[in-house]
DNA sequence: TTACAGCATCGACCCGCCTGCATATGAGCA
DNA sequence: TGCTCATATGCAGGCGGGTCGATGCTGTAA
């Protein structure tokens, strides 16, 4: 899954489809491993982890955090990277980004391209 | 409870209280039914709306749709105002905004005072 | 080939949550 | 006071999800 077309919460009432779209995205974010996992990886010396470098901090079991971040990888959030034994994740550009600009409202933002 | 002060996801890796109070504000957001709720409320004719006025086009009984608004206005993101039997709930003013921009990087925002 | 390190997957446990039914609360009305 | 309507709350069933230990898989090194 890559981060779906989706209407915004703002404007016309959503669509059921659209809102359990929006919803399995906002999941994804909506926890407290996922968000340190995020902040992390963001803010890691290449802008990328590796798993071992996750475990530590997040004091949860390796399988655990392989499962969070396969949660949020799946989300469309991380992408993965394989290098050797590591496997690398770092956070999609704007990934994030797009969830919050589909939360508020059309406030004027620089949108590239306005519309959908 | 009604949006704790938290840092933002990007900069600094987050910290465990303030991952699990986002966490907490997303997961009220986190259900296709409450997105349907805030959307159906910020397009109804004053910005607000009774429980009577969601039960139906949510497809949801009304205790149900209760509990989610319940969910959504300690999360702070409604608020509730009993006139005679009805209880009316409109959106916090850019509750919804501030949650985007704790999610985005510090893509120059107009945040009053970039702050720490 | 063997041994080992990094990750992913599997199975299981347990807790939390969405939902509806039944019921309580409370306001307006006769 | 009694009745009705709009909401809220309690309770319970069922499903989904977070966590861990054990295990499988795949490169890397010896």
């Amino acid at each position: 899954m890559t981060m779906p077309q989706i209407s915004p919460l703002a404007g016309e009432p959503i669509e059921r489809a659209d809102a359990e779209r929006l919803a399995g995205v906002l999941k994804a974010l909506a926890d407290p491993a996922r968000l340190r996992l995020l902040s992390l990886i963001q803010s890691a010396p290449e802008g990328e982890a590796c798993v071992c470098d996750l475990t530590a901090p997040l004091g949860l079991s390796q399988p655990t955090v392989s499962h969070h971040l396969r949660i949020l990888t799946e989300a469309g959030l991380l992408e993965r990277e394989k290098r050797g034994v590591w496997a690398y994740y770092r956070l999609v550009p704007s990934a994030i980004a797009t969830i919050a600009d589909l939360l508020t409202p059309p406030r004027k933002r620089a949108t590239k391209k306005a519309a959908r």
